[in-house]
RNA sequence: GCCGACAUAGCUCAGCGGUAGAGCAACUGAUUCGUAAUCAGUAGGUCCCCGGUUCAAAUCCGGGUGUCGGCACCA
């Protein structure tokens, strides 16, 4: 006799077990119609399953967004149904709903190409028109193993087999076709609808492991209705335009050539905006008590050796060599981290207690050889500058200096445009160096000091430094892609492998504790991430050419002149449009440059001695007076963490 | 690194066995024109590299390199 409480509280009684389907239909015919599936005290499940004790259920229709969820796993169920009916012999394996759509791991001699996807989709329309409703059935075990394997179906057959014990293994049918699967379903295929795509191929790893083989997997997305599926697609388009590798080319900020791969060439645009960047980082550092120091590019093996890097980390070290025989033997490697040499620098000298903790600051250029597929126009690259800093501490401090850091982090980042990021936790991975202790004790350091600081992270199993665990503040791209910026590392293992240590309070020796830190990353990336966030527009602090001043007419050129002297000496970067074009020309062309202020001077204003602003690429526009204008401007350039101080002149980065 | 696709003028792209083309940009000239592309002309290419097939290769085949999309990697 189960008591069905419904989300607005009535309660529903039914005679015996009663099916979703049942109680849809008795509450009403448009429920009954719209109804998906449904919510079991919190638990999605079929609509056709039976509720046997009282419940509290609530109805999913395409309006929930656990729809999108069904949507995308059927979709993905229809792929394989129409794969398998195109390319006899193929072995499906998983099909997850995923952000935005679904994919399809296939097994397959010969990998699918887009070329095949008109005729997979033609083949899922008609097996979503078909609806054949989706059927649940369970098999023992080794049934199911059984069965799939006589259907050729090894991968399955291998799901099943480790599956733990105590899991149930269904089955769901449409029509003809049989998939293993965990479920819930809508109620047949027609629900799919069709609005969906199949959008790339890829080459998938079975079970994410680079050991095992190479499987092919089909990306599809799909939403409730057409209209969901073209603004989805419209969205695509505009990431696309906000791509750092068009956006850089576009305004000329950077390039990368094949002599040089994964390094990239600055252009003067673009190293503006570097320094500009830059510059902000070291005023935000120096205020923080941070000390800036330089270290070299070249060190000895001996020193990777030691640190660990050697053992740890060597396919990914560039080594070089000299070809005078009394050195030849001597192997140098490029750096890849900055840690070692800092902790060079703390090991110089007797250190005390009362110096620490000690904040060791470099923009320190490290190169790591990355695999080939792992490059990303300047998001992942070889070369790269991180702003990096190694604190070094008593345990005591680890967690008032993560509360520091993580206060420093969030201003940066607010400052620089990105309200929203989040943290993960890695924890120790496989490979490692130290005891198990020391990582006992960095783990439950870090996590104490999150904390104390307030910061709310996701565990990351695994994912650690070799030396540490860390937290990783990530950013999103305009793709939609997840980048570690930021990072906090706590490290026991190098101060004790490269020996650093002080003088206590009481007169011992003792080890430090370091933290690694990073705020932006690395500056590539961080640039790169910059470009996407605001698609190249950048407030006028950071904007490379900050105003650019336009003639009218000829006769406006030496006014032209003298205004942009004004703007430049007041500390602003201003290019001059003396070119002879008409205005509009010039206005369509500073738009698409991205410049964020146009000055326009013509007959009128060279007279005047004043000049219209327009803020691109916006239409409205103001007349000011020259003096007026360059206060204006000047003032407005002043960066974040200058504002309130002194206005008016501007560091030039 | 693995799977797949791609590589033609500065950029975006067409050409896909018969000796290279468009638009934009560049350059020259005319125009001096007040806020989303003035007109005309000129110039511009080892068709990524190396081999092969062919009377003939940008085009077909093989091998490299790079880029792009995933996967794996990201200390």
């Amino acid at each position: 006799m189960p008591a069905i409480t419904l989300p607005d509280g009535t309660v529903r009684r039914f005679d015996g077990p009663v099916t979703g389907t049942t109680v849809a239909a008795a509450i009403g015919p448009g429920l009954a119609k719209a109804a998906l599936a449904m919510q079991v005290d919190g638990r999605l499940r079929d609509l056709s399953a039976e509720i046997v004790d009282d419940a509290a259920v609530r109805f999913i229709t395409r309006r929930d967004p656990e729809a999108l969820e069904l949507i995308r796993h059927d979709a993905a169920h229809v792929l394989a149904e129409a794969v398998q009916a195109l390319f006899p012999g193929t072995q499906v394996t998983i099909g997850p709903p995923i952000e935005n759509g679904f994919y399809y791991d296939f097994a397959r001699n010969e990998p699918f190409t887009p070329d095949d996807f008109p005729a997979i989709e033609a083949k899922m329309r008609e097996i979503v028109q078909r609806d054949a409703p989706f059927v649940r059935s369970t098999m023992p075990r080794e049934d199911a193993i059984a069965f799939f394997q006589a259907r050729g179906e090894k991968y399955k057959a291998q799901l099943i087999q480790d599956l733990p014990d105590t899991e149930e293994i269904s089955l769901y049918s449409q029509g003809d076709w049989i998939d293993l699967c965990r479920g819930p379903h809508m109620r047949g295929t027609g629900d799919v609808g069709t609005a969906f795509k199949l959008m790339k191929v890829a080459g998938a790893y079975w079970r994410g492991d680079h050991r095992n083989a190479m499987l092919s997997r089909i990306y599809g997305t799909a939403w409730r209705d057409q209209k969901e599926l073209d603004a989805y697609l419209h969205q695509l388009e505009e990431a696309e335009r906000r791509d750092h590798r068009r956006i850089g080319r576009e305004m000329g900020l950077f390039h990368l050539q094949e002599e040089a791969v994964g390094s990239v060439f600055w252009h003067p645009r673009g190293w503006t905006l570097y320094r500009t960047v830059e510059a902000y980082m070291r005023r935000r550092l120096d205020a923080a008590g941070y000390q800036e120091v330089r270290t070299p590019q070249l060190l000895d093996r001996k020193l990777w050796e030691a640190s660990g890097h050697w053992e740890n980390y060597r396919p990914h070290m560039f080594l070089t060599h000299v070809e005078d025989e009394s050195d030849k033997d001597r192997v140098l490697a490029v750096k890849p981290m900055n840690c070692p040499c800092h902790v060079q620098i703390f090991n110089h000298g007797l250190r005390s207690y009362r110096e620490l903790p000690m904040r060791m600051a470099e923009f320190g250029a490290c190169h790591r050889y990355e695999p080939s597929g792992a490059l990303h126009g300047i998001m992942r690259v070889r070369a790269f500058t991180q702003d990096d800093a190694h604190i070094f501490c008593e345990e005591h401090q680890i967690a008032p200096e993560t509360a520091r850091f993580v206060a420093l982090l969030a201003e940066v980042y607010r400052d620089l445009g990105f309200a929203d990021f989040h943290v993960k936790f890695s924890d120790r991975p496989e490979k490692r160096a130290g005891t198990e202790e020391s990582w006992d004790k960095a783990e439950a350091g870090l996590k104490e000091a999150c904390r104390l600081a307030g910061v709310d992270y996701e565990l990351n199993p695994g994912e650690g430094a070799f030396y540490g665990p860390k937290l990783e503040f990530v950013l999103r791209d305009a793709i939609g892609r997840d980048w570690q910026c930021g990072t906090l590392q706590v490290d026991y293992v190098l101060p004790e492998r490269l020996g650093a240590e002080y003088v206590a309070e009481d007169g011992t020796r003792r080890r430090p504790v370091m933290l690694h830190r990073a705020i932006l990353g690395s500056f590539e990336r961080f640039l790169g991430i910059l470009i996407e966030e605001y698609a190249g527009r950048f407030p006028l602090w950071l904007a490379p050419v900050q105003v650019v001043v336009a003639s009218i007419v000829d006769d406006a050129a030496p006014f032209a002149e003298e205004a942009a002297a004004a703007l430049r000496a007041a500390g602003l970067r201003v290019e001059l449009d003396l070119r002879n074009e008409k205005i509009n020309r010039k206005v369509v062309d500073h738009i698409e440059s991205r410049v964020p202020v146009l000055a326009v001077v013509g007959r009128r204003e060279a007279e005047a001695r004043t000049l219209v602003l327009r803020r691109l690429p916006g239409r409205e526009q103001e007349t000011l007076p020259l003096a007026e204008a360059v206060a204006r401007l000047a003032a407005e350039a002043v960066p974040p963490d200058l504002a309130g101080s002194a206005p008016g002149r501007v560091a030039a980065g």
